[in-house]
RNA sequence: GGGGUAGUAGGGUAGCCUGGUCCAUCCUAGAGCGUUUGGGACGCUUUGACGGCGGUUCGAAUCCGCCCUACCCCA
């Protein structure tokens, strides 16, 4: 930087410059620490860890609807992870191998679990016996281990994923698990509604989809310098695991068939998504639903009449919390101003200010993170502070999604993508064929996503294919992270 | 995978080539005391570092080797 044109300290990058701002935001706001000394592995700061805590409450919540909660074990016996002949290409250059107990080498080396269908589905092959056990559905939240060769990035692309919520489903029939793979997708486009991040759906290529599926949803969104970030994935994975782990039932007429399964799953990038696509020049912006302080009470003290004020914070803090809002208020010895700056760069979505002025006029000053100043009576407060929040939630959410469809561009020729990339997702005509999505590729630099569809099918013929002319469908693209 | 640059206190930098008065410096960094408080307060006092391991040397932030980590460029 020139000198003389450092940026005023105490104000981050600015957005625009999305990867600058992304990196100082993560300590700034207390989320990540970067600096473990292991590459791809971050500390989570406890406020980091409290958003997670929220966020995954929310999962959990639309989860154990209709999964139970499991947890199995860290460490996958090599023979057991070797079995899948197409899941092992899909892995074996980025799984780490425990070889050695103290100075003893093992019999069988241990991977550390890069997903866990090689720890699960040799357990349900033990607990599934007749149709009457189907569907199982499971999940678990747990830490899984990448080898990542490119470049890693908090919460993005990580040697460790920390909160890998993966579920698996075990079906009696085809027509079933494609049901429960759509409906994966439904619980998903629910979760990120909630946390105001839009999404786009669509069936990845067959090159591209899970190791082992038959087919793979996958859900994007557009970060903020437009390129398109995975934060969920669904797969069909027919009987491919079923008949390598023995996973048989027997059926309404005594017959031993091979089961249907599933599987689907979704990381901390949900929370890279939420910061990012929220956050301002001031810091991240939380939707109340998952900001772990909801509402900041910011007591302005005046030396003659402190005891009175904070005795009107507290009391104003306890009212809240009778209404079940998430409150805290901060009494420490910083001049207002410090404050508001403080939390702001931590996300609280709403703040109360409250003064002599206020106390003597019987309101309460209101303000949210996106700069919305109102007057609140101080009668009937906890009603005021919900309507307000929720008002803030819709323009949040309401925001988010122009931006995003704002990123969206439908395209009909080779030279329209660049500039669509640039901004985000291009649609184009797109043929199913390998060869002419390679050429796109190419000539576009972008990577072709998929094809539109919440439902793995039914997917409408629409223009003709960019490259070679034929009947095409609506298909993605963008720069993946 | 290949190449390059760098790592000095909580953060930002100087010093390194030419080894020694090096107790370096700045900040919304930390600690203490006091005065303050409606958008980043001020004064005084004070704490703290040379990425790790090994080597050379009377003496290493500085020279040498290996390792780790970060960033950039190319595949």
């Amino acid at each position: 930087m020139e000198p003389g044109m450092e940026e005023e300290t105490g104000t981050l990058p600015p957005k625009s410059a999305f990867s600058e701002w992304y990196n100082e935001l993560l300590w700034r706001a207390e989320i990540m620490d970067v600096r473990y000394p292991v590459k791809g592995l971050y500390v989570w700061y406890p406020h980091g860890f409290a958003i997670r805590r929220e966020v995954y409450r929310i999962l959990r919540e639309i989860m154990d609807r209709e999964h139970r909660e499991a947890l199995f074990p860290l460490l996958i016996p090599a023979s057991e992870f070797m079995k899948e002949a197409e899941h092992i290409k899909g892995f074996e250059d980025e799984v780490y191998w425990v070889t050695r107990g103290g100075k003893a080498e093992l019999d069988i080396p241990l991977a550390l679990r890069p997903t866990s269908e090689t720890a699960i589905y040799p357990m349900y092959a033990l607990w599934i016996r007749s149709h009457a056990d189907l569907p199982l559905r499971i999940y678990q939240v747990v830490n899984s281990f990448r080898y990542e060769t490119k470049h890693t990035r908090p919460l993005i692309r990580l040697r460790e994923i920390t909160s890998f919520k993966e579920a698996h489903t075990v079906h009696a029939t085809w027509e079933e698990a494609e049901e429960q793979v759509r409906k994966a997708i439904t619980f998903y486009r629910e979760f990120y509604e909630r946390l105001c991040v839009p999404v786009i759906v669509s069936r990845r290529p067959d090159w591209d989809k899970f190791p082992g599926a038959d087919y793979t949803l996958a859900v994007d969104t557009i970060m903020p310098d437009g390129k398109t970030l995975q934060i969920g994935t669904a797969h069909h994975l027919g009987t491919h695991f079923s008949r390598t782990f023995q996973i048989l039932f027997e059926d309404k007429n005594g017959e031993q068939k091979h089961a249907q399964q599933t599987c689907y799953g979704i990381s901390e990038r949900s929370i890279a998504a939420l910061i990012s696509l929220h956050g301002d020049d001031r810091g991240i912006i939380l939707p109340p639903d998952v900001a772990p302080i909801q509402v900041i009470i910011v007591p302005v003290i005046v030396g003659k009449r402190k005891d009175e004020i904070l005795a009107q914070a507290a009391s104003l803090a306890t009212e809240l919390r009778g209404g079940a809002y998430r409150v805290q208020m901060d009494n420490r010895d910083l001049r207002p101003g410090a404050k508001y700056y403080y939390w702001e760069m931590r996300g609280v979505p709403l703040r109360l200010e409250i003064g002599p002025r206020d106390i003597d006029a019987g309101v309460v000053t209101a303000i949210t993170r996106d700069g919305e100043r109102s007057v609140l009576p101080r009668i009937n407060l906890g009603e005021k502070v919900r309507d307000t929040l929720s008002g803030f939630e819709v323009r949040l959410r309401e925001k988010a999604r122009h931006r995003m469809e704002d990123g969206i561009t439908k395209v009909t020729s080779l030279s329209e993508i660049p500039p669509a990339l640039e901004k985000g997702i291009a649609i184009i005509p797109w043929c199913g064929e390998r060869a002419c999505a390679d050429k796109l590729a190419q000539q576009s630099g972008g990577d072709v996503l998929g094809i539109i569809t919440d439902t793995g099918k039914s997917v409408r013929k629409e223009g003709s294919c960019i490259i070679c002319g034929e009947p095409a469908i609506p298909t993605l693209m963008g720069r993946a992270y």
